[in-house]
DNA sequence: CTGTGATTCATACGTTCGTTTGAATTATGG
DNA sequence: CCATAATTCAAACGAACGTATGAATCACAG
């Protein structure tokens, strides 16, 4: 009986997947490593999910489901509670990405290991994935959107379109590449657990963000 | 004779694999695809370059030399002219963002192409490939990173190396996904030409990365 | 207990992958 | 012009890929 709840076989694969795309890309894991990793059988996969592009798509959505719909919930919550006001941006800012980073503390709804996938995967070159992204990500982006031209009336709206864009970018990279990056810098970030490193990211990214969204506009030379 | 200049068939392949990376991901690009966009055999990768690995690493190798250098010796013409006066941080964050965002129009240099391969590669999953980029920027990162510490004396380390994290993802997601982002968001900025794009992003990302430089300070909840 | 549908399993299919080989061709220095 | 090195070429290698198949096993309603 293909059984509504996760059987522990989907939700093995479902695991073990969304790890090593994490690890080695979507193009870059092969289905005996995923099968292998689960300890399920080679043919599971194309049993309960049918292919290798229906499996990463629903491991993105067993966790963009709860994320999107978090994010709409929060933006509910603080336009609610504004009452026709609009809303400050670091209120904005914090509920999409604020948001997003705090799943990481939650081991339940995929934690840091998806959250990097994630990141990776929003630059990631495959055709099919990023339109899948793109339709999960729409209604939500038009949704945040929307709000942060309200928030800022004297912001050009092409340049808070550019400037989410960047948000978007800073946080991806900040997530995908937690350590990622020190293999790339060795700088001196060792100096704190990574415990500690996770707590901080969040204020530290929010700070970085906030000061980029209300910076001074960009002077453009004629040309 | 092995020609210390390119051979063409040497430049085909790299010029024919830094499209085909930069669009399918190096795992998602085939040897057989890349002679084939070049006209070459399917055995001269293997000849010319020895194998697929070392094959990106030169695609990388060949760009990545002078823009690390022109890194060097815009930071040393600063310098030069501040006569022991700490830098301004714009000076800093255009000489090195600029100077990479300035190759875009440098057809000769690789263009946009290679901009989005590298924006695109920074969080590849492959190890190889990262472990190689950090090797080549390892020098650059540091001589920027001192040059910001002297640059914000008041800013605690620590920040300021976060803060490069930061910049360094708003930039490569604001160069690799200059048109993937418009599938994923397909917000108004159709109104402008493409041209247009590349010439204000320079200036509309350096605004947003100097605003988030100087972003005050995060507080740190206890815990 | 039995029968039926869901699931797991070992195995194999046809492709495509990166790489290698040795002969054919081209370029070059004496 | 010839000998020798450099390059190109068609063809093939074994390995790994995603997927499909049909039998074996399991779960469970009647």
């Amino acid at each position: 009986m293909q059984d509504n709840r996760l059987s522990d076989t989907r939700a093995r694969i479902l695991d073990a997947a969304e790890r090593l795309f994490m690890a080695h890309g979507y193009d870059g894991t092969s289905m005996r490593q995923i099968t292998g990793e689960a300890g399920v059988n080679l043919a599971a996969v194309n049993y309960h999910f049918g292919s290798k592009e229906a499996l990463i798509q629903e491991v993105f959505r067993r966790r963009l489901n709860w994320l999107n719909e978090e994010r709409m919930r929060a933006l509910d919550e603080l336009e609610a509670t504004a009452d026709g006001q609009p809303l400050k941006p670091s209120q904005i800012v914090d509920a999409f990405f604020g948001t997003m980073i705090r799943m990481a503390e939650d081991e339940e709804r995929g934690g840091v290991i998806f959250l990097r996938l994630l990141g990776r995967t929003l630059t990631e070159p495959s055709d099919f994935i990023r339109a899948f992204l793109a339709h999960e990500y729409k209604t939500v982006v038009e949704r945040y959107k929307e709000a942060l031209f309200r928030s800022l009336p004297d912001v050009p709206k092409a340049e808070i379109v550019w400037r989410f864009h960047f948000m978007l970018g800073a946080t991806s990279y900040a997530i995908a590449g937690t350590d990622a990056l020190r293999l790339v810098t060795d700088w001196g970030i060792e100096a704190e657990d990574s415990e500690d490193r996770l707590d901080r990211l969040l204020p530290r990214l929010i700070s970085f963000l906030i000061g980029g969204l209300r910076a001074p506009l960009p002077q453009f030379t004629d040309h």
